[in-house]
DNA sequence: GAATAATAGTTGATTTTGTAACTAACAAGC
DNA sequence: GCTTGTTAGTTACAAAATCAACTATTATTC
């Protein structure tokens, strides 16, 4: 307490302080699968999120996408876009209201989506193995409730 | 299983992958707190990380800080910058190694600093109070852990 | 049923970030 | 002591994110 305000506990450490220590794991927890995305399939985050979508969930569109993925939509347009010039998705215009477009994975979305998937479920191992098996179910819990994801 | 893998087993699920659960959790749980820094300060995620450090730790070199929050050289001098241009920071040459500048607050980047970690340790406070003492105790170690700062 | 509002998605301009190359100062090797 | 390598920090250019405005389509309201 170096500027003399008296009673107040300034006991505040950055360090305990939860949004700065859940981006600080998120990023470190990501950088290793990020490599995987990033450097050999030359895909961005909102690229892989919305690949993962599609391959997860099935069919879905962009609305949707972005409202599970809390992601703006100019940016799930601009990796839509991307993933069909790689044609690793599809569009098909919903003939019962023609302002929506219904998005899947074609044959090669399918096939990335299993060998990202199938790698993202070791890394996942991998992280959780540094907990035991109690901990990690607490923290998937927790992390969901502070998401808004239950 | 949808395309006929017969036996590993499809249980990927993205709602449990902890990188993607990690960031939601960050982002969701950063909202309020970056509308305080953002709308009311006019600052961006690295000053207010620049200014914390500053704040928690006492004086600085840019690359202490750089170190400590995992955050790139460039960045940090960009904040660095605009912090000094507030002026909620000064800069004073080490003697000792000219290469190196000493960063500290002055007093209004103190006042500054008290008032948002003030903010900060409330909003904490609230996000802690959705779970119980000893879940939160456990969560903050493991983000630690996750996020290599143990 | 014409006018108004709302929604899905895209595009363009601005801001912010990331990458590489740079300057200045120090350190080591020989 | 001078060449080579390293480190602290900045700057310039490219990539990506954000924000606002836009088109096209459907819903609502009077």
């Amino acid at each position: 307490m170096t500027q003399g305000d008296s009673d107040k506990k300034d006991e505040f450490d950055l360090r305990d302080f939860l949004p700065f220590l859940l981006n600080q794991a998120a990023e470190e927890s990501s950088l290793e699968f990020q490599r995987v995305y990033k450097d050999r399939y030359g895909m961005l985050r909102t690229e892989w999120r919305v690949l993962f979508h599609l391959g997860n969930y099935g069919e879905m569109t962009a609305r949707d996408i972005g409202l599970r993925a809390k992601t703006h939509k100019t940016k799930i347009s601009r990796a839509v876009r991307k993933l069909e010039q790689r044609r690793f998705l599809q569009r098909v215009r919903d003939e019962n209201d023609r302002r929506v477009e219904r998005l899947s994975l074609t044959q090669s979305g399918q096939a990335a989506y299993r060998e990202l998937s199938g790698i993202a479920q070791d890394y996942d191992a991998k992280l959780a193995a540094r907990f035991t098996n109690g901990e990690v179910v607490l923290l998937r819990m927790m992390l969901r409730r502070l998401a808004g994801m239950d």
